[in-house]
DNA sequence: ATGGGGACAGTTTTT
DNA sequence: CTGTCCCCAT
């Protein structure tokens, strides 16, 4: 079962007293508070727009205006106006503040969800076309690749040397480019041992027999519907007049497909995106949706918001200048009217745990107040991290010195084990005949109903036709298992009977009823207001949970996770209580997905760069800026062109983060799987403009100053920033120990390498490698053959002369 | 049926 | 150096 919010009601959210604030106010009092190209994106509302939305320029106030500007002048009914974005966080936002726009008393809600949800909705109503039962229910990752491994292994194949999550992310491409299993065609067929589209068909059947959709198919099967229903098509074509989508840059085919077939009607569609900030194409978003905006829709007008309200305008050049490498851009230049503020920082430290230990200072000393801006409390302050392994040598080092922090990222609350597990038990009290649940629960808690027994079942219900837990019964009145797993069987069974009896008697033949008629789209209403609530579906889940046994398995674990386990299984259970019925909970999931939970408390962020996308933070630290790791090694060799520009994005996504602080920062050495392996800087950090760079003295042994040193460029520019090194306590550090500094060239930029004067076949001495030999010399960098590791190529800066590794104090 | 140990791989993540 | 998955011994 998967857990994404299905329900986007605009439920509650306007009352009859906003609405009389509406009234008085004014119609658009919203639209003078706009900067000049904001209210052009707000008011062109004919033809395809594109909005072209830097980050922190306003966008969703943007988008929010225009959907009540549509309203507000009559334009659209509310339900004839679709809004689309990729997360429940987003479009719950934009609900709160369309709201809040109109005061209420809108006549209906506009159609306001995720891609997924909206197609939930839709694809209830027409399950039938692609084979459907209108209740379908929606596996995620963890079930579907349970069903691909059993279809692997009914292949003959070897899971082992063919796992099923890589046929998952072959599949998961297809549906991402609309590809139904007839339609994969030439060399993709090749895929997974040349069966990767005979699978694929098999898994699709194996779904449409399980009455599933998987995330895909959510896209895919609309897709197809409108494909092959002209009149289906047509009718929605009439019915939405406007269509609103956030992030475009972030569809994928399937999307652009749908989104393009449904726009056929009125024209009307905005397309609101930045393509700087595309960062998901590994997951199958395409760029070039964006960029091909004005072919895909001609006559489209586009607006570009460029007026920052979020960054300095160091911050502003340096991620404008970095993001100006990049080709294939629709061009766009953030501007803001603040002057001033501090020069983006840039340091090099010796190794990953040195870094953590400095960002940790630098942390405490901005709360304490040290700088010009005052003192800065912690969660005003984020750590964004290209992957997630770099984020433990944070949480080590602010675990030691107690620093507060939050990790945002991690398994998501209905991804863990303990409510997957819960969330099976609610799924067979609602339909016993859910056999994935059936699956997964039988022999949790522990029953002596292991493989043997599983296996009988299965053939009973396969050779029978029937679901496991009728297979099951079938099992137990022939006798086919010993006395104790029969006995186990049998309280198991009996328990999901009575607890499905209880399921029914709570609510009586009110599932999900979302058959209503398609030739009256006037019913095209989000959700009906629920009834009231007894809490008797909340007394019924306790009881299934002591019943299976499941809460006295985890009292019983001694692991250290049994705790928190039992903590996530009564907030389970509380969540419950916005809910009328365990039906209604089963398709609502997400809402308790939020893992943003203890916001407000005073700690750190720690997350990932595409976590932090469209959020922003005072204080932005930005570790971990080295070749190989950012960019990371994988996408410049999956895609070397594609990848690195991607990268560029995740940079420039993190630098625009910052609002008033951003400090970028790189190790010399770093431990990649148990070994120590040296570090170059980043190329991006060549790709920073000097003038907006303030490079700072590192500290490290040996002047440790590498690329920070070897930094500037061009022009006036580069003799600001030259002056600054040179005055740099590391610098002179360098230079008593005789070091020249010599421009170098690499690529287009001119480096300032500070060549180190090591002669071939001198003895030098590295703080994690010891000794070695010079071999030769390139650039700021050197090759060194270490006598206990392997030859090197790394900064001259990182080593010492051997004869003054006694001066090297750790 | 179950748990311990060996082999193996090892970005980014929403729905 | 981890964490995960699977196999095999109990």
């Amino acid at each position: 079962m998967s857990g994404f919010d299905e329900d986007d009601a605009f439920e509650g959210a306007l009352s009859l007293s906003q609405r009389a604030m509406g009234a008085m106010r004014g119609a658009a009092g919203y639209i003078h508070e706009l900067n000049p190209a904001q209210r052009a994106a707000v008011e062109t509302l004919d033809g395809p727009v594109l909005m072209l939305a830097g980050a922190g320029t306003g966008k969703t106030k943007a988008l929010t205006a225009r959907i009540a500007h549509l309203i507000d002048t009559g334009r659209a009914r509310p339900n004839e106006i679709l809004a689309v974005t990729f997360t429940n966080k987003a479009a719950r936002e934009m609900k709160e503040r369309v709201s809040r726009l109109l005061g209420g008393g809108i006549d209906g809600v506009p159609w306001l969800g995720t891609f997924h949800s909206v197609c939930v909705k839709l694809l209830r109503r027409h399950a039938e076309l692609v084979g459907l039962k209108p209740n379908f229910t929606i596996l995620d990752t963890d079930d579907q690749i349970r069903l691909l491994k059993q279809l692997i292994v009914a292949a003959n194949m070897d899971e082992k040397r063919w796992p099923a999550r890589q046929l998952a992310g072959i599949i998961d491409g297809w549906k991402n480019r609309a590809l139904t299993p007839d339609r994969v065609k030439g060399a993709e067929t090749a895929a997974f041992n040349n069966r990767g589209s005979e699978l694929y068909a098999a898994y699709q059947e194996r779904l449409r027999t399980l009455n599933a959709v998987d995330f895909g198919d959510l896209l895919l099967h609309m897709v197809s519907i409108f494909q092959m229903h002209d009149d289906v098509l047509k009718q929605y074509q009439r019915w939405f007049k406007y269509i609103l989508v956030d992030e475009y840059q972030d569809t994928n085919v399937a999307q652009y497909l749908w989104l393009r077939l449904l726009a056929q009607g009125h024209r009307n569609i905005c397309c609101v995106g930045d393509d700087d900030q595309s960062i998901y194409g590994w997951r199958g978003a395409e760029v070039g949706n964006i960029l091909r905006f004005e072919k895909d829709f001609p006559g489209a007008a586009v607006i570009r918001l460029e007026q920052n309200y979020r960054s300095t305008e160091h911050i502003l050049a340096a991620a404008s200048r970095l993001i100006a490498t990049n080709e294939g851009r629709l061009g766009k230049e953030l501007w803001t009217e603040a002057k001033g503020g501090e020069k983006v920082r840039l340091i090099g430290l010796w190794d990953g745990e040195e870094e953590a230990r400095w960002i940790g200072e630098e942390i405490e000393a901005l709360r304490r107040g040290t700088r010009a801006m005052g003192p800065v409390s912690y969660d005003k302050q984020a750590i964004l991290v290209r992957a997630s392994h770099q984020m433990r040598a944070f949480e080590d080092r602010f675990l030691t010195i107690g620093l507060p922090y939050r990790v945002i990222g991690g398994p998501r609350f209905y991804e863990r084990l303990e409510i997957r597990d819960a969330m099976a038990y609610f799924r067979l009290a609602v339909s016993p005949d859910d056999d994935l649940a059936f699956e997964r629960v039988v022999n949790t808690p522990k029953r002596g109903l292991g493989d043997k027994a599983q296996n009988t079942i299965q053939r009973a219900a396969r050779e029978n036709g029937l679901s496991l837990f009728d297979g099951a019964r079938l099992v137990l009145q022939s006798g086919g298992l010993s006395g104790k797993a029969a006995g186990q069987l049998r309280l198991f069974v009996e328990n999901i009977a009575r607890w499905h009896e209880a399921v029914r008697g709570a609510s009586p033949a009110t599932a999900t009823s979302p058959a209503e008629d398609d030739d009256a789209l006037i019913e095209l209403e989000a959700d009906a207001v629920p009834p009231a609530n007894d809490h008797s579906h909340i007394r019924l889940v306790e009881q299934i949970l002591e019943d299976s046994g499941y809460v006295e398995m985890w009292v019983n674990d001694k692991t250290p996770e049994a705790p928190g386990r039992l903590e996530n299984l009564k907030e389970l259970v509380k969540a419950l209580e916005q809910f009328e019925n365990l039906q209604g909970f089963l398709e609502h999931v997400a809402l308790i997905m939020d893992n943003d939970r203890d916001e407000g408390d005073q700690k750190v962020t720690i997350m990932t760069l595409h976590a932090a996308k469209g959020l922003e933070f005072p204080i932005v630290f930005l570790p971990g800026w080295e070749d190989g790791l950012f960019p990371s090694q994988r996408s410049m060799d999956e895609a070397p062109q594609k990848g690195l520009e991607e990268e560029r994005r995740l940079a420039y996504v993190g630098i625009t983060r910052a609002e008033e602080l951003c400090t970028i920062s790189f190790a010399g050495n770093r431990r990649v799987y148990g070994q120590w392996q040296s570090q170059l800087p980043s190329r991006f950090i060549d790709e920073l403009p000097a003038a907006h760079v303030e490079v700072l003295p590192s500290g490290m042994v040996g002047g440790g100053f590498g690329a920070a040193s070897a930094y500037g460029r061009g022009g006036i520019e580069e003799r600001a920033s030259r002056a600054d090194v040179y005055a740099s306590p590391g610098w002179q550090r360098m230079q008593s120990r005789g070091v020249s500094s010599q421009p170098q060239r690499r690529g287009a930029m001119i480096i300032d390498a500070e060549t180190v004067a090591f002669e071939i076949g001198e003895r030098v001495f590295h703080k994690k490698f010891g000794y070695g030999e010079v071999l030769g010399s390139e650039g700021d960098k050197i090759v060194v053959a270490f006598d206990k590791a392997d030859t090197k190529k790394l900064l001259a800066s990182f080593v010492v002369p051997a004869d003054e590794a006694d001066d090297v104090p750790f």
